[in-house]
DNA sequence: AATAAAATTTACCAATTGGTAAGTTCTTGG
DNA sequence: CCAAGAACTTACCAATTGGTAAATTTTATT
């Protein structure tokens, strides 16, 4: 029988220190999914980063799949917070793609391991996520998709295949997170810099724009 | 001594079903290291795929890292012999173009598995390849930015940036192999068929050349 | 048929894998 | 201070990992 009804603010201290961890723990999962990808990581590899036991991270998470579901759970969460920015423009195509683009951008400059994470499960065949996808990723493509066909329907833009227009987004943006590594090496430098975000940005705005729009600025 | 100078029917026979199983060795080696990256791939499991036992794999590839370097080595072979055209094509921005945009696409149709062994190796920041990529892949680009760099001088196009530009080419058609798994689904069916990359061939030039042309035909 | 080389298999190995079970320590409310 | 639960460790486990060494079988030349 429990002592108290446990709704006093040490357990809620204690509850923050387990969660704390237990971010920790994620967090580093994470990094080492999006480098090594799935198989390519042990438990013990991911305790020793957060300076625990194997044992004691199998405490959090009962087992390794489990773990991984949790990452990219959180992955996909981070991944939707940045992209549902076309249908919320509706009514004007050039602020909309504006922000589409710059959000993903942000996304992968700002979280480059989840957008690896991502690919690397895209790349592999989805073979834990794809409900997870159909769920969530694609009705929110979907409605982007839906919302270019309406545009060119009214005549605001150009027919245009929405769908690999989408696709063409998605990989370029994306490709600044999970390649980094080779754009780098193109630029000749050791690492991506906000500069480069704002190139890349601006180069595909420049081709979006002019491919959507029927007068582009 | 030797028993004979070897230069026989027999031996390049035999010669060649060496070279049989090496190679399908390799293609399994690549199948299996494109969908689960190079930690996530046993060489039992890999061995098992083509029949044969752990052992007698070692006994063609002495390791498990020498085996992924000539399996990388491979790809980079193929993925170069299709992307040299851009230079071909140096008084043609439109042919060039078109070209380019053509061979990738056709890479990432015809050599799916190479395309994703080559994504997971940059994803996981080329710890094995930035060497062979600084010296093979980099030229090709860098030879590729400077015609469009010419072409901008000489008024022949705007004046893009033709790094960025690059980045966008190389992300939009690499994502029709590695990431065929969401863009059919994104598509709707089971995968990814010819007029899907005939419609994202249609889509890029177009964008492409609207973007880079003066006049966009 | 003898033989040497090449190809393959059998037998190991220590280290690591994901996971279980049983402690032990730490924290906390009473 | 004490009991109880939460957090963490220690001790295991069978299976698998990449790799070595030594047979054994297969192949081709004389």
């Amino acid at each position: 029988m429990p002592k108290s009804p446990a709704s006093s603010v040490q357990l809620l201290k204690r509850h923050a220190t387990r969660e704390r961890l237990e971010h920790e723990i994620l967090e580093a999962a994470k990094r080492l999914f999006a480098q090594r990808g799935y198989g390519g990581v042990s438990l013990d590899h991911i305790a020793r980063e957060v300076g625990t036991g194997k044992q004691n991270l199998l405490y959090y998470f009962s087992t390794k799949e489990s773990l991984y579901r949790r990452v990219l759970h959180g992955v996909l969460d981070v991944w939707l917070s940045y992209m549902a920015t076309i249908a919320d423009h509706a009514d004007d195509p050039e602020l909309a793609l504006r922000k589409y683009i710059a959000g993903k951008l942000r996304f992968s400059r700002e979280h480059p391991h989840d957008s690896r994470v991502y690919a690397n499960e895209v790349i592999s065949g989805a073979p834990l996520f794809a409900q997870e996808i159909k769920d969530r990723v694609l009705p929110a493509l979907q409605a982007d998709i839906a919302v270019f066909n309406r545009w060119a329907e009214r005549g605001v833009c150009r027919p245009v295949d929405a769908a690999h227009l989408m696709v063409v987004l998605w990989a370029s943006t994306q490709a600044y997170a999970d390649f980094a590594s080779q754009i780098s090496l193109v630029l000749g430098k050791p690492e991506l810099e906000e500069q480069d975000f704002a190139a890349a940005e601006s180069l595909l705005v420049d081709m979006v724009l002019r491919t959507v729009l029927k007068q582009p600025p």
